[in-house]
DNA sequence: GCCAACGTTGGC
DNA sequence: GCCAACGTTGGC
């Protein structure tokens, strides 16, 4: 398959980008995804080796914080199986896991882009980022869509 | 803090 | 299987 690339929000008082760049190896488990259409991309379509968005939600100021890149394969999200986790969920088992987590590498902090600016953009208008009600916290980004942001990063 | 949009739950 | 009610997301 060849490589895809993908936007991931995490909000920057939980896991920013620098926390992950200054983690061991520059990587951070992803746990916590609680959504099923955005479990599956993980889950079901995810490969080592694919870009990713890290991007800044729910803060003063959203937008794309790093570049960043998969670097493992799925796994159950460990937080599940955790009562004392916020993300605990008590129909999830070892046999039958629910949740996926996966590893994420960041790769390059260049420019904060914000998301004012991306919306400023024709060439990114069909983002699916910023379609009216996204709320997914993972999601596709068309490769077009990467080199463009990729030069706007620097 | 507000609220629009969306996803999930659960009664029927 | 429908759909109203509810909870969550996330920008502003």
């Amino acid at each position: 398959m060849p490589k895809q690339y993908w936007l991931m929000k995490s909000e920057p008082d939980d896991v920013s980008f620098d926390d992950v760049l200054a983690s061991k190896n520059q990587t951070t488990s992803w746990y916590g995804v609680r959504n099923y259409q955005a479990r599956n991309f993980m889950r079901d379509a995810m490969q080592v080796g694919d870009g990713v968005l890290f991007y800044h939600s729910s803060c003063a100021v959203p937008g794309i914080a790093g570049i960043a890149e998969i670097a493992s394969t799925p796994y159950p999200d460990a937080t599940q199986f955790d009562p004392a986790s916020p993300y605990y969920d008590a129909k999830a088992t070892a046999e039958n896991p629910r949740w996926t987590g996966i590893d994420v590498r960041a790769v390059k902090q260049g420019r904060y882009v914000e998301l004012k600016e991306l919306r400023s953009h024709p060439e990114l208008e069909n983002m699916r980022l910023l379609a009216k009600g996204s709320r997914l916290s993972v999601m596709p980004v068309e490769a077009d869509e990467w080199r463009f942001i990729l030069k706007l990063i620097g």
